[in-house]
RNA sequence: GGGGCGUUAGCUCAAUUGGGAGAGCGAUGCCUUUGCAAGGCAUAGGUCGCCGGUUCGAUCCCGGCACGCUCCA
C-alpha cells in the first residue's frame, strides 16, 4: 500500500484505518460552533460531541467512532490566540483526529492500533517514538497505570517509555465528571539519538502528537473518584503536527496545509513569498493572516457570526488581528480577508463538503466585518493623533497610559499597536502605567459579576437516581397534556435527596415523578408551569412548579411546597397550567407557519438561527442578507392568517430519520442533531399524507419540522397571527417577535384607536395637540403593535407632528414679535428722554425667556451704548423671566449683567446669573415683580 | 453577565466654571463664466437619542431606558 504524503491523504488514512480495520463508525465532524452547548465557546475537542454519552446522559447506537473534527481554541478556557504567529505550532483552528471506544475496547487495542498506524501506515520510525504512561499519584489515591506501561515497553525500547505526572498523564473533564489516566505518545523530529529527557520539556522537535485517553473513573463532589461500569476510550491527534512529522517539516506551516494559503495571501498582498523566519514581521504576519483565514472561515460556515460578545466577539478579535497585520505589516488597504476564502474553500472543502456552498455568504460577511473595522480604526487613529499632538505641545515623548488604555478601551486598539504608531511618531508609550489601568477595569469588570445559579442536577445524581432502580419520567403524556396521577420518586434539594419536604422549607426543590403531562423546556419551547396536589376530597398538601427541566432519562419538576408534606412514594394529581400551555401551543404552530411564510417571502436562503416560544410571544431569528420590507412583512402576515382561516390540520408523528429527511422541503435547524426516529410536526397534510409520497412537490409549500414541541390540533386554534417587530441581531441575522390569539387581536384593537387618535388630532390646534401629539407618542411606545401597523402610524403622524412643530414655531413666533414690539417702543421712548444713557429698566407682558432675549436684542440694536434689562412676569406658572445686556461701558463701571439680574431675582424670590454681557434669570413670586424691578433700578444707580 | 465611551443640521464632527447651538461638506436660490470645472453671495435645515430629577435656567450635572462602538469574563 502507498504512503499516505498529502495532509488529504493523512487525513483519510486515519479515517480508513479505524473504519475498515476495526469497524468503527465514522461520526462527521461536528459544527465547529457547538449550537446545543452553551457552556461551550467552540467546539475545542474530539469529545465534544460525546459529551453526552461519556457523562451516561446520552447514547449512540455504535460503540466504536472515529472521525477528524474541526476545532477552535480562541477564547475560553483554552486559547491558542495569542500566540498564532509566534511560533510553529499554535493555531486558532486545526483539526483533531480521532476515535473512540464507548464501553467498548480499551488500554490494549487503543494503544496496539495506534502504533500500528503510526508505524506501518504511516510508516513513522518506532525509534523516534516515545510514550508517557500516568506513575499514579498516593495523595490522590490512584495507582500506577501499569497496564498502560506494559503495553508499552512491548512495542518500544523501554527507554522510550516515560512515566508522567498528575497534570501531563490524568485528564479531567472539569471540577467533576469523568476522569482517567492518560498516554501520550510523541515523536522525535531529529532522530538517531535518545531524546526521552526531551519528552515535554517545550522542544519543539520533540513533540506530543496524539493522546490517549482512558476514562474509568468518575470524580465525585467530595473530590473522591468512583470507577465507571463503562470504561471508555478517547483519543486525539492533532492533524497538523501529524502532518508536519510525516513530511518531514520543522513547521507546520511548511506543510501543503498553509502553502496554498500562503500563495492565496501573496497573490492578494502582493508582498514578498513566505519565507518561514520566526522572528520576521512579514512572515509572523503570514502566520496569523492564514491561520485566521481559516478559523474564520469555518467557524462563519457553521453558523457563527461576528458581534460584540460571546463567540461572535472572538471571531471579531480574530478578524481584526488578521486585518490589523494586513494593514501594518503587508501594507494592504481595503477589504482583503474576504478573497482569501477561496484558497481556505480549496484547501478543506473536500474534507468538509459544507464550506463549499456557504463560501459566497462567508466572504461577504467577512467583507462587511473588515469595511466596518475600517471605520473604528479611522476614529481610533484620530483618537491617537490627538493624543500625540497633546504630548508633542507639551514637549513630552510619552504617550499617556490613559490615553493608550482609553484607545484600547473604547476603540480596540491593541496596546502593541498603539506602540508601534507611537514609534512611527517618534514617541514611546506609558504601558506599566496602561497595564495598571487595565488591571483596576479588570477587577472593576470582574467585582461587577453576580452568579445567580439555578438548580442543578450533576451526572451524579443521575447515578443514583439509576442505583436507586428509578425508572426514567414516562413523559408520552406531555403533548396531551391532561392532569395525570403521578407517584413522588425522589425528591431533590439541590445537593442531596430528601424523603420529604415541607411547605416551610424555604428551598427550591426538584421532583421526579413516575410520569408526568409536563413539557420540559426544550428546543426553543419553555417549560410548562403547573402544580402537584395530595389528597382526595380536600388537598392536604400542594407543590407549585415554576421550571421543568429534563436531566438524562428524568425530568425535574422544579418548585416549593406551598402546603402540607409531600414525601416520596405518594401520589397525587399532576396537572399543569391549561391557559400557558394553549397560548405556547399557538405560538409554536404559529413559529412553524412563520418559517414557511418567511422562506416563501423573503427566498429560501433564510435559514432558521434559533427561536423562543413562550406564553406571551414567539421568537424567531434567522440568517439573511437585509431587513424585510414593509411589503414583505404584510405578506409573511398575510399567508400565516390565510393557514389559520383554513384552519389547516396539524399533525405530529415519530418517522425514521432517513425518511423524513427525504421528505420534500422539511425543514431541519442548522447544526442540530436529531434523534432516529424524528417527530415531523407538518401543517396542511398529516405525516402519513407526507410519508406516503415523500417526493411530492406540494410539500416544498407546506410547513415540515422536526419539533419535539406541543402544538395546536388545528391553525384555526391561534385565531389571529400579528408580526410586532423585525430588526437585526448582529450582522446577517435578524429578529422578529409575533402574537397570536388574543395578544394579536389587542395588538390590531390598538392600532385602530391610534389612527383613530392621530386622525381625530389632526382638527386640534395650539398646546392641545402638543399634548395630544405627546400622549400618541407614549401609547405607541407601549403598547404591542403590529410592524405594519406601526409604520402606517407612523406615517399618518408625519402629518401631526408638522402641524405641531408649525403650531410650537407660530406661537414662539408670535411670542417673540409681541415682545419685539414692546421692546421697540419703550426704547424709541427712551431714547428722546432726557438720559438716552442711563440704564433701560423695564416691564415685557407675556414674554417667556426666549422672547425675551429677541426683545433685549432689539433693544441693544438701537441703544448701542445702553445697558438694558427686561422682565415678564407669568401669573399661571408662577414665574418671572429676567434678562439683561449691559455693554463695555456700563461693564467697565461695574455693572456686569450676571449680577444685575441676580438682585433682580432675589427682589422675587428667584436666583440667576450669566455673564458680564448677557444674562438671564428667573423669579418665583410673579406678584413680587414691582420690587424686583425697584431692586434692578436701585442697583444700577449704585453702579453709576 | 459586568465595565468604559458615544448618540448634536441630510453627512462628518465642533462647542467648559449650567446662561442666546456652530463649522466643513451636501441641498436650495441668486451672481460670476461662451460652456465646463470652479468660485462668490445668500437661504433653508436642530424637541442637542428618549424619559425622569436637580436648577430661576440643562446640549452640558444626576438617575433610568434605547441604540451603537468597545473592553473584560
Amino acid at each position: 500500500m502507498l504512503r499516505p504524503t498529502t495532509a488529504a491523504e493523512i487525513r483519510q488514512a486515519f479515517i480508513d484505518f479505524f473504519a475498515n480495520k476495526a469497524a468503527h463508525t465514522f461520526a462527521p465532524s461536528s459544527p465547529v460552533v457547538p449550537h446545543d452547548d452553551p457552556t461551550l465557546l467552540f467546539t475545542n475537542a474530539g469529545m465534544n460531541q460525546f459529551k453526552d454519552v461519556f457523562l451516561g446522559r446520552g447514547k449512540r447506537d455504535y460503540t466504536r467512532a472515529v472521525n477528524t473534527q474541526k476545532c477552535i481554541r480562541a477564547g475560553g478556557k483554552h486559547n491558542d490566540l495569542e500566540d498564532v504567529g509566534k511560533d510553529t505550532y499554535h493555531h486558532t483552528f486545526f483539526e483533531m483526529l480521532g476515535n473512540w471506544s464507548f464501553g467498548d475496547y480499551f488500554k490494549d487495542e487503543s494503544i496496539c492500533w495506534g502504533f500500528e498506524l503510526l508505524t506501518k501506515v504511516y510508516g513513522l520510525d518506532p525509534n523516534r517514538l516515545y510514550a508517557t504512561w500516568f506513575e499514579g499519584n498516593a495523595d490522590a489515591g490512584l495507582a500506577p497505570d501499569l497496564e498502560a506501561k506494559a503495553l508499552w515497553e512491548s512495542l518500544l525500547p523501554k527507554d522510550h517509555v516515560i512515566p508522567g505526572n498528575m497534570k501531563d498523564n490524568f485528564w479531567e473533564m472539569g471540577e467533576t465528571g469523568p476522569c482517567g489516566p492518560c498516554t501520550e505518545i510523541h515523536f522525535d523530529r531529529i532522530g538517531g539519538r535518545n531524546a526521552a529527557a526531551r519528552v515535554n520539556s517545550g522542544d519543539p522537535d520533540v513533540l506530543e502528537i496524539w493522546n490517549h485517553v482512558f476514562i474509568q473513573f468518575n470524580r465525585e463532589p467530595d473530590r473522591s473518584l468512583k470507577p465507571l461500569p463503562a470504561k471508555h476510550v478517547d483519543t486525539g491527534m492533532g492533524l497538523e503536527r501529524l502532518v508536519s512529522v510525516i513530511q518531514d517539516k520543522r513547521s507546520n506551516y511548511d506543510t501543503d496545509l498553509w502553502t496554498p494559503i500562503f500563495e492565496a495571501i501573496r497573490v492578494r498582498t502582493g508582498v514578498r513569498a513566505y519565507t518561514g523566519v520566526l522572528e520576521d514581521h512579514t512572515d509572523i504576519a503570514y502566520r496569523v493572516i492564514a491561520d485566521h483565514i481559516r478559523c474564520l472561515t469555518m467557524a462563519l460556515t457553521d453558523g457563527a457570526t461576528p458581534s460584540n460578545e460571546g463567540r461572535g466577539y472572538v471571531l471579531r478579535r480574530i478578524l481584526r488581528r488578521a486585518v490589523r497585520h494586513g494593514h501594518q505589516t503587508m501594507g494592504v488597504r481595503g477589504p482583503f480577508l474576504k478573497d482569501l476564502v477561496p484558497a481556505v474553500v480549496a484547501s478543506l472543502g473536500a474534507a468538509f463538503p459544507e464550506l463549499a456552498p456557504a463560501s459566497k455568504r462567508v466572504a461577504k460577511l467577512i467583507e462587511d466585518e473588515e469595511i466596518q473595522f475600517g471605520k473604528t480604526l479611522e476614529r481610533g487613529l484620530a483618537l491617537f493623533a490627538d493624543a500625540a499632538a497633546r504630548v508633542k505641545k507639551t514637549g513630552g515623548t510619552q504617550i499617556a497610559a490613559d490615553d493608550a488604555f482609553r484607545l484600547h478601551d473604547t476603540s480596540g486598539f491593541p496596546i502593541d499597536l498603539t506602540e508601534v504608531m507611537a514609534l512611527e511618531a517618534g514617541l514611546t508609550v506609558d504601558v506599566a502605567g496602561y497595564d495598571t489601568l487595565m488591571e483596576t477595569a479588570r477587577t472593576r469588570s470582574r467585582s461587577g459579576t453576580s452568579s445567580a445559579e439555578g438548580m442543578h442536577f450533576p451526572p451524579d445524581a443521575i447515578a443514583k437516581l439509576e442505583d436507586l432502580t428509578i425508572k426514567p419520567t414516562d413523559d408520552h403524556g406531555k403533548f396531551a397534556g391532561k392532569p395525570t396521577n403521578a407517584t413522588v420518586m425522589a425528591i431533590w434539594n439541590g445537593k442531596n435527596f430528601d424523603d420529604h419536604a415541607d411547605a416551610d422549607s424555604p428551598s427550591t426543590l426538584a421532583f421526579v415523578f413516575d410520569k408526568t403531562p409536563m413539557y420540559a423546556e426544550m428546543g426553543g419551547q419553555v417549560a410548562d408551569h403547573g402544580s402537584f396536589h395530595l389528597g382526595s376530597s380536600s388537598v392536604s398538601a400542594a407543590l407549585e412548579i415554576t421550571d421543568v427541566q429534563r436531566a438524562g432519562t428524568y425530568v425535574l419538576h422544579i418548585g416549593r411546597v406551598t402546603h402540607g408534606r409531600i414525601s416520596c412514594g405518594e401520589t397525587g394529581q399532576l396537572m399543569l397550567a391549561r391557559e400557558r400551555r394553549e397560548s405556547i401551543r399557538a405560538n409554536h404552530s404559529a413559529t412553524h407557519a412563520m418559517n414557511a411564510a418567511l422562506r416563501a417571502v423573503a427566498g429560501s436562503e433564510v435559514e432558521q438561527k434559533g427561536s423562543l416560544v413562550d406564553g406571551d410571544k414567539l421568537r424567531f431569528d434567522y440568517a439573511a442578507k437585509g431587513a424585510l420590507s414593509i411589503d414583505q412583512i404584510t405578506q409573511i402576515e398575510q399567508r400565516v392568517n390565510a393557514s389559520i382561516n383554513a384552519n389547516h390540520v396539524i399533525d405530529a408523528r415519530e418517522v425514521p430519520l432517513a425518511t423524513a429527511r427525504g421528505i420534500n422541503g422539511v425543514r431541519a435547524v442548522f447544526g442540530e442533531r436529531y434523534p432516529d426516529p424524528v417527530r415531523v410536526v407538518s401543517i396542511g397534510a398529516t405525516v402519513a399524507e407526507l410519508v406516503a409520497k415523500p417526493t411530492n412537490p406540494k410539500w416544498s409549500e407546506l410547513s415540515i419540522e422536526f419539533c419535539g414541541g406541543t402544538h395546536l390540533a388545528n391553525m384555526g386554534e391561534a385565531k389571529q397571527f400579528v408580526l410586532i417587530s423585525e430588526g437585526g441581531l448582529a450582522a446577517g441575522i435578524r429578529r422578529v417577535f409575533a402574537l397570536t390569539g388574543p395578544r394579536a387581536m389587542a395588538a390590531q384593537m390598538a392600532a385602530q384607536g391610534l389612527t383613530q387618535r392621530i386622525n381625530e388630532g389632526m382638527q386640534l390646534n395650539g398646546d392641545e395637540l402638543a399634548k395630544e401629539l405627546g400622549d400618541i407618542l407614549k401609547l405607541m411606545e407601549s403598547l404591542e403593535l403590529g410592524a405594519v401597523a406601526r409604520a402606517e402610524l407612523e406615517k399618518t403622524l408625519e402629518s401631526l407632528r408638522e402641524k405641531a412643530k408649525q403650531a410650537r414655531k407660530q406661537s414662539e413666533g408670535a411670542a417673540r414679535e409681541a415682545a419685539v414690539k414692546q421692546s421697540r417702543d419703550l426704547v424709541d421712548t427712551h431714547a428722546n428722554s432726557a438720559a438716552p444713557h442711563k440704564p433701560l429698566i423695564a416691564m415685557i407682558n407675556n414674554a417667556d425667556s426666549l422672547a425675551l432675549l429677541a426683545a433685549i436684542d432689539a433693544a441693544r440694536a438701537k441703544l448701542t451704548d445702553t445697558a438694558v434689562l427686561f422682565l415678564s412676569p407669568d401669573f399661571d406658572a408662577q414665574k418671572v423671566a429676567i434678562a439683561a445686556s449691559c455693554p463695555k461701558s456700563a461693564i467697565d463701571k461695574g455693572l456686569k449683567a450676571g449680577e444685575w439680574v441676580k438682585a433682580a431675582a432675589i427682589a422675587c424670590e428667584g436666583a440667576g446669573g450669566g455673564k458680564p454681557d448677557s444674562a438671564q434669570a428667573g423669579g418665583k413670586n410673579p406678584s413680587k415683580t414691582r420690587e424686583a424691578l425697584d431692586a434692578a433700578t436701585a442697583w444700577a444707580n449704585a453702579k453709576s
